[in-house]
DNA sequence: CTGAAAGCGCTTACAG
DNA sequence: CTGAAAGCGCTTACAG
């Protein structure tokens, strides 16, 4: 393959090698600038043959670019959240890599901004993805004063920020909204941490499909902060204390919990109790009995991210941003 | 803070701010190469003040290096590996960015090169890290190729191939030898897929501990890659028709399964069957009643990945590699 | 101890 | 349409 030349590694090699400037070798591959098509193809056959493809450090330090996207994950999130962080990476990745970007991760932990200052000052990166968003957060003001770009996942009110999110709203009112219907009043609502985006806007829901109904909820049913199994099984036996004919679970983890609690009471599922919960995962499918979820595109939502990040850095991503959407998927646990 | 002066962000700014030349704050900054401790001083502390940090981009272009190194994830990792794969990358991240890494990821689905090719020949990393390495993988042998340094977490036999893993030869065979101690000598194994280098380490523990004691394993209740629900079933009903006494499970996604399909039989736990997991997670600790596990240390183990291909790379990282160890947690599923 | 200069591998006005 | 040259922001022999 190979001829025992050296192996072409820049564009002087290749300028060389073709006997053409490096100016015509650049435009040729970049495709911008005016060329002739017949030096065009030369080149790229040439450089085709040789797998040669420019260096994205010099090319980037030429353009004041760096074709990076720091993505920034909370170093502690739970299992229950593990699917979605994973999807959001798939589709992030995805897009990224077919734009020739790449993601550098950072995991960090609360509040701490070290290692996004360490980012920025760098000049690691041309913009960066906020997950699991924390309104107003430090990161978010520090981003701002520092003039880099950046989408947020997650819940937003702020005009000035892009960002995208799963219509938890939505969704939840949506599933509240059949429960309701099906003559459940009395619902238990378990909620994991308020200062969380999500969990405000999955309970924004469940308010709203009362209202719609006309229907008051039972506040005092309503529990949120929920971390552990402990925590978990006072709020099941508050539940069942005060007969509430469902529980909704706000994700996945809590879900499980309240799984494992009703398990220990010997609650027959739905006969006693209709249960579901505002996230769907293997496990709610595989229960006995299987449980009714909401069902997230979440791989799409990483993709939407990243391609307003994109058009945020002047660039154009192949497809457009499309709803995510949302399936409410409804099994056993609430017929 | 700042004067009205335009901002200090490049090497020239410093030196001609300094009245000194870039050579001069280059090595001020840098620490290599002779200069009196009177302009160091000067140097760093105007740097401070202006919180200048030189451009890694160019500072990569002018050394031939990227500051980035490749973390390469699967894609389709299950929900019980989750977080094995979150603490590496908790431990590779400290330790990169301690050292002025950054870590680039690329989620890789089979054995699809296409990424990892990417990111060798944009030349966008320095060396990379190959989590749940496949033996002798099509990855490993094109980054042979190429001359790229990179190391494996997991099993690795070839000698050319810097690798760490978790001892999880050494953890199951104790664990193992313990419940056989027990008196417990039908044991049933279920365990994932045998593809993967984790489930080979595992399973030879569990031989070397039979071995050890003299008792002949179960070889009819060795069932290995269960991936879901129904297989898990099906190798439950078998163990208990073989009046196993115990079951062992590869990891926490099976033992998960394997739970809830003992509960459906109502079969007692420790009582009428033991049983452990050869990974440790939360679920199995909230678990009733709890179960017996194995805990790693994966930040550790993420952070010694790190480190070795930082010395690969002629770096020399603060801290020494360090045994990541491990601990079998009795709990009461064994007793 | 310090600096001028070349170089890392590209891009992009500018001139022809 | 094509190329010489300057420049992106650093590092590093080399000379002094």
């Amino acid at each position: 393959m190979q001829e025992k030349e050296k192996k072409i590694t820049t564009l002087d090699d290749v300028a060389r090698e073709l006997g053409v400037s490096k100016t015509t070798v650049s435009r040729a591959i970049s495709g911008k600038g005016r060329i002739s098509r017949e030096t065009r193809e030369k080149v790229q056959r040439f450089v085709e043959e040789h797998d040669y493809r420019p260096s994205a450090v010099a090319k980037g330090l030429a353009q004041k670019k760096t074709y990076n996207l720091g993505l920034i994950l909370p170093g502690d999130y739970k299992a229950t959240e593990f699917p979605f962080f994973r999807d959001c990476m798939n589709g992030i990745c995805e897009v990224a890599s077919d734009n020739d970007y790449d993601i550098l991760i950072s995991m960090v932990n609360g509040e701490d901004l070290s290692q996004i200052q360490r980012m920025v000052i760098n000049r690691k990166v041309d913009g960066m993805i906020l997950s699991r968003a924390v309104e107003k957060s430090a990161a978010q003001k520090y981003l701002k004063e520092n003039g880099v770009p950046f989408v947020v996942i997650g819940p937003n009110e702020d005009p000035d920020t892009v960002s995208v999110d799963n219509e938890n709203r939505e969704a939840c009112e949506e599933l509240t909204e059949i429960i309701l219907m099906k003559g459940i009043h009395r619902i238990a609502l378990l909620g994991g941490r308020e200062s969380y985006g999500v969990t405000r806007s999955r309970y924004q829901g469940f308010l709203e499909a009362h209202k719609k109904l006309g229907i008051q909820a039972e506040k005092s049913l309503i529990m949120m902060n929920i971390d552990n199994r402990i925590q978990a099984g006072k709020a099941v036996e508050r539940a069942l204390e005060a007969r509430a004919g469902g529980i909704l679970c706000m994700d996945d983890f809590i879900c499980d919990l309240t799984l494992q609690c009703l398990r220990e009471r010997q609650i027959q599922i739905p006969k006693e109790l209709k249960i579901a919960s505002f996230y769907e995962s293997d496990r709610l499918e595989y229960n006995h009995p299987p449980i009714t979820g909401i069902r997230f595109d979440t791989i799409r939502l990483g993709k939407n991210a990243c391609r307003k990040l994109l058009r945020l850095l002047g660039e154009n991503p192949e497809e457009e941003e499309q709803p995510s959407g949302y399936q409410v998927i409804l099994r056993e646990s609430t017929k």
